[in-house]
DNA sequence: GCACAAATGAAAATGATTTTCATTTCCATA
DNA sequence: TATGGAAATGAAAATCATTTTCATTTGTGC
């Protein structure tokens, strides 16, 4: 079994919010890190499974991570041109705890995406 | 363009909660039905389109879709059976319109769902 | 009947993810 | 310092859902 890579948390560290494996591998490759698709998978499935790391999906069902407990946001994307501004969630945290409770849910987390045409478009 | 096929919606009917294209595919198959995978996957595009059906995801990424009301709704998944239970987005309808306003967005729509683990789970 | 657009589906292509398997790296112990 | 086995690694092949291509069929109005 693999080991959670510490090169891999450095990586989802510096990218911020969510990241796809293949996108961890191609910065890695872009920044002169050695490693192969195959472990970055299997690093991104251990940091799981040790909870370090969520995973959630994007729209096309390519799996995103990004560290638990790291400040999280939410975005605003224009349908038009693609440009996306990160964005406070506000009353959405409190919607989601509120919720989850209401259901008996565990071990919660949320996503949330407003997209529409802005002003340029 | 293919259109909304009654066939398929009808498999959605019968099939009750959620069901996958493969999976609408092998139930018409296997009730005799002579029908294409790619057929299966462009009308349910296209009753996705029409907002006559939801489509989410599975825990491995595959899509899975279900006759839903019309009404706008928000999803509360449990990451461990895949429940699903419709919930009211409350407070996210108005962060959603205040958020793009301060942005200038125009023609907004939002997505918002909330995962975790059921009681049972 | 005829032409033309839409629908269909088989097969190939795509793309993410997993599996296989041979090789390399670690590490404890002789 | 060897050495033997366990864990880690990664290239290449396999898998599997989904999309694309493209040739054929179906339907509709004239």
């Amino acid at each position: 079994m693999s080991r959670s890579n510490p090169r891999v948390v450095s990586v989802l560290e510096r990218a911020g919010g969510f990241a796809s494996a293949q996108e961890v591998y191609r910065l890695m490759q872009r920044e002169g890190e050695s490693i192969g698709l195959t472990t970055v998978y299997r690093s991104l499935q251990s940091l799981v499974n040790d909870k370090i790391v969520d995973v959630l999906r994007r729209e096309d069902g390519e799996a995103i991570y990004r560290l638990c407990g790291g400040a999280h946001h939410h975005h605003l994307v224009c349908k038009g041109c693609g440009e996306t501004i990160e964005i406070e969630g506000g009353a959405i945290e409190k919607w989601a705890k509120t919720m989850a409770e209401e259901f008996g849910f565990r071990d919660v987390g949320h996503t949330a995406e407003i997209f529409g045409l802005c002003p340029k478009c």
